[in-house]
DNA sequence: AGAAGGACCAGTGGTCCGTA
DNA sequence: AGAAGGACCAGTGGTCCGTA
C-alpha cells in the first residue's frame, strides 16, 4: 500500500523517460490460464505530433537510438474460453482478464481515498487509468478498455452466451472486429428482457457496476425499444385508437 | 414537457442578450410562505474581462443603455424558520426552497434523458444549472447552491438541530457567514455517530442524495475522525501495545 | 466588511485518427 | 485491411476573485 499511496500522490510524468519495465505479453504465447502480468514495452517519448505549429526542438532525437521500435500489446484474436492465443497475438480470456485487473486498480483507488478522506470513484476512471500506468501496467488504456466494455458485458451476465458467440466466431474464422460487433446483438435481447434499463443491468452486477455503459450500447437499446413499442402498437391498429 | 425539451436541446447562448424576464426577488418581502418563484433581473451581456489581451470590439455598450444596473439577488440574512425576510434580503426558507427548485429541475432533465435514451445523470450538474437558466430560473447558479449546501444537509438531516441554530444565530444578531460556519460541526457530530461515512450519510436521504459532498465538509469529517481515533489510542497508553 | 455569481481552470469522459 | 492507443476536445466539478 505504500507504494500505491506513493504512485498515486505523484502526478503522470509525460515528459520524462518511463522507467522501462520487463515484459513478454502476458498471455500471448505462454503456459495458459494464468497470467502473469507485469510491465509494457519500449515505448519512447512519442510527443505530440499535431496542435499548432509549434515545430522548434520538436525532435531532438526523433530516431530513438538504436533503432528499437515503439511497441504495442499484440492484437486481440478470437479464441475460445481457455484457449490461449498463438504466435504474436492475444486471447480473449486475456482480453477479460484485463478487466478485472482494472477493478483491482480502482479498489485500490477506492482504498486510498478512503484512507485520506477524500471522494472515492465508483467507476473506472481517467484517475484508475493513471494508476494503473504508474502501478507498470502500462498495456492497459482507455480506448481499449472502452472499446471493448460490451464484450466484456456479455461476459458478465450471460457467460454461457458469450462462450457459444467465440466458437462460433473461430469456427467462421471471424476476426476480432465482427466479433466485437456481434457482442451488442444478445446484449440487446438482455435489455430486452429486463425493461431496456440497460444502466440498471449495469449496475446490478458488481463487475460490470463499475464500468460506463458504452454511448453505442445505450443507444441500440433505445433505437430497438423504440420500434419495439412502434411495432407492438400498429399490431393494434397503428392508429390514436385505444389497444384492444 | 414539450418546452422542456426545447430548453435542452439548445446550448446555452452567452452571447445572444438572453431574453428578460419579470422577477420581484420572490420571498424577499412577499406575502409569505409559498415562493412564487419566476425569472430573475437586468443583467446583460457581462462579457469576459480577463483572459488574455483579447480587447478589440470589446465593449460596444458597456454603459447598458439607461443606466440600469446589473441585478443580483438580495443577500440572505438567517431568519428563524417561517419567517420571511423584510427588505432587500431573503430568508433561508428562500435559500432551502432553491435546493428544492434545482432538485424539480434535476428530475426534468432525468426524465428528458430517459425519453432519449441517454445518460441519466443522479446529481445536480452543470447540465441541471443550465436548464434551470434556460427554465427562466436565472436566480439559481452553482456557486452559491454549491456555497450551502452543508446548511441544507443539515437542514435534512436534522430539521430539529437546523432549526435551533437558525434562532440562536438570529437572536445574537449574526450574518449569514456565521450562521453557514456554524452549520459544520453539527454535521460533523452526526457523521461522528454514524461511522464517519459522509457519503453514505449523503446518499441515504433522498433529497440530499443529489448534491456532491462539499469538500470542506468531507476534510472536517476526516480530520475529526483522525483526531477522534489518535485520542481514543491515547487514552489506552498511545504506545504501540494493544488496547486492553 | 459581507455577500452574490461570472468566469476561469485542471483534470474528465469520450473517441478520433495518425500509427504500426 | 484490421487493430492498438496517443492525444485531442467539449463540456465538468470546483471555486476564486473582480464586482456591487
Amino acid at each position: 500500500t505504500t507504494n500505491a499511496l506513493d504512485a498515486l500522490s505523484q502526478e503522470a510524468g509525460l515528459s520524462e523517460e518511463p522507467v522501462q519495465q520487463e515484459k513478454e505479453a502476458a498471455g500471448s504465447g505462454g503456459g495458459g490460464g494464468t497470467w502473469e502480468v507485469v510491465g509494457a514495452g519500449d515505448k519512447k517519448k512519442q510527443r505530440r505530433k499535431k496542435q499548432g505549429p509549434r515545430m522548434i526542438a520538436e525532435d531532438e532525437d526523433d530516431e530513438m537510438g538504436g533503432g528499437s521500435e515503439r511497441q504495442r500489446e499484440h492484437p486481440f484474436i478470437v479464441t475460445e474460453p481457455g484457449e490461449v492465443a498463438r504466435g504474436k497475438k492475444n486471447g480473449l480470456d486475456y482480453l477479460f482478464h484485463l478487466y478485472e485487473q482494472c477493478r483491482d486498480f480502482l479498489i485500490q483507488v477506492q482504498n486510498i481515498a478512503k484512507e485520506r478522506g477524500e471522494k472515492c470513484p465508483t467507476k473506472v476512471t481517467n484517475q484508475v487509468f493513471r494508476y494503473a500506468k504508474k502501478a507498470g501496467a502500462s498495456y492497459i488504456n482507455k480506448p481499449k478498455m472502452r472499446h471493448y466494455v460490451h464484450c466484456y458485458a456479455l461476459h458478465c451476465l450471460d457467460e454461457e452466451a458469450s462462450n457459444v458467440l467465440r466458437r462460433a466466431f473461430k469456427e467462421r474464422g471471424e476476426n476480432v472486429g465482427a466479433w466485437r460487433q456481434a457482442c451488442y446483438k444478445p446484449l440487446v435481447a438482455i435489455a430486452a428482457r429486463q425493461g431496456w434499463d440497460i444502466d440498471a443491468i449495469f449496475n446490478a452486477h458488481p463487475r460490470l457496476a463499475i464500468w460506463y455503459v458504452p454511448t453505442k450500447l445505450r443507444q441500440l437499446c433505445h433505437a430497438e425499444r423504440s420500434s419495439a413499442a412502434a411495432a407492438s402498437s400498429s399490431v393494434s391498429g397503428g392508429g390514436d385508437h385505444l389497444p384492444f
